[in-house]
DNA sequence: ATTAAAAATTAACACGCGTAAAATTTTATC
DNA sequence: GATAAAATTTTACGCGTGTTAATTTTTAAT
């Protein structure tokens, strides 16, 4: 490692022996030189250690190479889980990924959108928060950058969609739970800070009709995205107004439901499937939490990996130039059988 | 909202009425123009919606206002909460904030280092994974890069270090549980991923030591950051072959405590402080989740929040010059008592 | 109204790299 | 060894903004 001051790439390019435009061409794509080349510019690599200065390539490229991304709220497991699978495919694919949590505010979300334009990048992967007035703004913003949308889907907006077929997590649940006990009612929160809850909702009323059962809904107070303390709180309300109809809860998602098992807990309900159990408890997502639960949480498994690898193959299919096959994918969920229920 | 193309600089400060190198000014700091300039490029910015290129600001700045955020884990919830507070105070600055997570791979560490150099930052936020291999690395990269540590404290690098004071972390609980009942035996992860883990050790023995008990350790296997996994599994083993000294399982961190909850779950164990109850179990650092755990987790809490606001306010006063009164601040933990000890 | 200070303008160069066209050199093919 | 094709070099301009020095205009103070 030579101390020789490489200043810029005309610098770097002398002391390899070699013209800038050609190892302008290598920085862009390597194996677009000819190999002998490609062995100079490495070797000069190892010795003078010299980074193009990334402002200065990003001025005039086309593509930045900058992929971002942006789920709703990245204190949440669940979208922790998601955005690092994510993040993964982007580096395997060459990109530079960005994460953005828009932290549950919607003001937040389009501040981010805003940012983003400005950094130019190639490509984007938004998990979006859902609120109403913010479909606007995304809509624009999929107009003039390529973005493709995961977890939450929007109608019409972006170059495609990868998430989870709610409503079949919700079918595959019921049935499970009518056929091992009692009907489950269903425990949600009266404003879902997440559009799926209405999906998950409207599937839970589907599959109990189907099965000739009455649905039945709580419904919760609370605001904002703080999830277990909700389903604690409002759970346990719920139970001592004795508000469920059966001692079967299927909870909208995993973070509820460990809430509600908090709950139950205070209320001295054991909870499980066997005998000598008073209530059972389910949830949606196998939150990673969720097997350490006590008892350890019966739940529907989101396919992040699926997610997460189908949302990044649409990006680069269209930044590629490629025809997108399939714009919109619901990925199947999977039982986790624990001893909640 | 007029719809005129602004492509640049030039094209926007001839809207407003003015001259490039006063626009220039004003992005730089609006404050730095008359107010009635102000007004009038405020104006125009209104109606024309025009973004300055970030990349050609940044290409000759020497202060890109970009500051970078590393952490080891962002799927460890302690960590996602501690890099969204920092996040916050680093929007509050003025800053543009850049979340980085290393997954708990110290490549990957470098490799984000490096990537931020090309960045040029204005400062960076590390809290460091802390395996020795990386600390020539972090050491290099603080020399270049004005940088403050928080979390895990590595001596005589960077600008300065927030984090929390772990031996009094250890004291504090090791005495509320002797004074409550059996003493402690520690539970930890034979090779910890968090270097954290050794201080808390070692005030342990120590705390233990000040009381005239005996310390009781046990190390449990497991590489990586499934902490849970490893607590459970780990715990559990320990459990059946009776390594504990007595009924009291202070555990090294919450993750590690709410494992090994799971594993006494599954012990048939009954965790909690009351008459009927076979053991007590603890944790440090007040994981969001604790609070939900059945029994919810008697712990004590980091202050993220000082930690956050301290670890960015030495940042500030290095970057706008002033001299670091404190360069190093360890934040007291507070006991949080809940059901499991 | 005069004057000094403050702010804005003009003109010009710098930054580091992308990129295109034309000229030259190297490599592969026969 | 001649020839065509491929790779590289040379040359030169462009990108959008930072920045500086000299000049002009505006503002505030007398």
């Amino acid at each position: 490692m030579s101390d020789q001051k490489i200043k810029n790439m005309e610098d770097f390019a002398a002391v390899s022996g070699l013209s800038r435009p050609t190892v302008s061409k290598y920085f862009n794509d390597p194996t677009s030189v000819r190999s002998s080349t490609r062995d100079r510019i490495e070797a000069a690599l190892a010795k003078y250690d010299f980074h193009p200065n990334i402002y200065a390539m990003n001025q005039n490229r086309k593509l930045t190479n900058n992929v971002g991304i942006v789920v709703p709220y990245l204190s949440d497991p669940v979208f922790a889980e998601l955005a690092r699978k994510v993040e993964e495919y982007c580096i395997l694919e060459g990109f530079r990924p960005t994460l953005f949590s828009a932290h549950g505010q919607p003001h937040l979300e389009v501040e981010i959108l805003d940012g983003l334009r400005s950094l130019k990048p190639s490509g984007v992967l938004i998990a979006p928060l859902g609120r109403t007035p913010n479909r606007a703004a995304i809509e624009k913003f999929c107009k003039d950058v390529p973005t493709v949308l995961f977890d939450s889907f929007l109608p019409d907006t972006g170059l495609g969609f990868a998430g989870s077929n709610n409503p079949q997590f919700a079918h595959l649940i019921v049935d499970y739970l009518c056929r091992t006990g009692e009907h489950p009612s269903f425990l949600e929160m009266r404003t879902p800070a997440n559009p799926n809850a209405n999906r998950r909702r409207q599937a839970y009323i589907e599959a109990m009709e189907n099965l000739g059962f009455e649905p039945s809904i709580v419904k919760i107070d609370g605001e904002g995205w703080a999830f277990e303390e909700i389903g604690r709180s409002g759970g346990g309300k719920a139970l001592l107004e004795k508000q469920f109809a059966t001692n079967t809860i299927l909870c909208s998602n995993d973070r509820l439901a460990i809430g509600f098992l908090t709950a139950c807990y205070e209320n001295q309900l054991r909870v499980g499937r066997g005998p000598g159990c008073d209530i059972r408890v389910a949830g949606m997502d196998d939150h990673p939490f969720s097997r350490f639960t006590c008892p350890p949480l019966t739940t529907v498994a989101q396919d992040f990996e699926a997610v997460a690898k189908e949302a990044v193959s649409i990006l680069v299919a269209s930044i590629e130039g490629r025809e997108i096959s399939k714009p919109s994918t619901f990925f199947d969920g999977q039982l986790v059988m624990r001893e909640s229920a």
